[in-house]
DNA sequence: CGTTATCCTACCTCCGGAGTAGGTTTTATA
DNA sequence: TATAAAACCTACTCCGGAGGTAGGATAACG
């Protein structure tokens, strides 16, 4: 397994936002439990996308979360991001500032890492991917129980 | 991370004996004292690898291992999966024998899977990419040491 | 003021990754 | 033919992270 429920459930928090978006704020209590999934849980999850400024929070009575941007402009790529961390294949590539990717073993040891190649164009393949999907596409018309009428 | 070091260490040792390959069996412990890597670990890994078919096994002194096929006709598809098992991004993702993908909660709740379009296209990606990349191409020149010259 | 919500910290359990250990069997060679 | 070198096999350990729970503090409505 490549990404844990962490990403399923976060996944389906925003998509659940998306899809009442413009309603004002949705509580997390209604998400969980639409989606079936334990609150507490949830609470934990959804820190992670506040702090990634995916989400705005309103505290108190009839608070709830909304989305920080319209759908169109939420790439997978960010939610994924916020919910696991950085996308890396494996643990001895992680990617620089400038985005070019360093293989631990080959600056331990010096000497060209033969597997490096391999992870480089996998990453670069979830990469591009998960960048290429806005958070609009996942939003099916079904869920939707008020259109913007 | 998404994938482990069994990923990692067993494309090493796949690596490893493409590059020797023509020169008869290669060791395991050979191999271990090279990639400066547990060789009673690797020993499991090698056994996915030859129940896979990936590699062939001598006994006894001067035995070890070779590559089953020719470098060129082993795709990374093949050994990632040999390594990790069924190559899936996410838990309630499993492809059937006929290849199609199926979510685990849509089958469940009979309702659509907002995420099961990134999924699928995730692990579309990933898999693509990897079965476009031959083991050959790991086969770094320097790190032959003898040519079948 | 009470209810409803977010927010925060601490804790728990379980499983798989990453090895270790110790043995058995097979084969080449001195 | 004994010995060494290798594959092969099973069982075990250790640890961190996934996947939660629990309980409280804080904030906003009515």
């Amino acid at each position: 397994m490549m990404f844990s429920t962490k990403a399923e459930y976060g996944i389906r928090i925003m998509a659940h936002l998306a899809a009442y978006d413009g309603d004002g704020p949705v509580s997390l209590s209604a998400i969980a439990d639409a989606e079936g999934l334990p609150l507490a849980y949830l609470e934990h999850l959804v820190q992670r996308l506040r702090r990634a400024e995916l989400v705005d929070s309103r505290r108190g009575a009839h608070g709830g979360y909304t989305l920080s941007r319209p759908a169109e402009m939420i790439t997978m790529a960010e939610v994924v991001e916020a919910l696991e961390g950085d996308i890396a294949p494996i643990e001895c590539i992680s990617a620089q500032d400038d985005g070019t990717l360093v293989c631990a073993r080959e600056a331990q040891f010096d000497r060209v890492c033969p597997t490096k190649v391999l992870w480089t164009r996998v990453q670069g393949s979830i990469v591009r991917t998960l960048k290429d999907i806005t958070l609009s596409e996942l939003v099916v018309p079904t869920t939707r129980k008020k259109a913007t009428v």
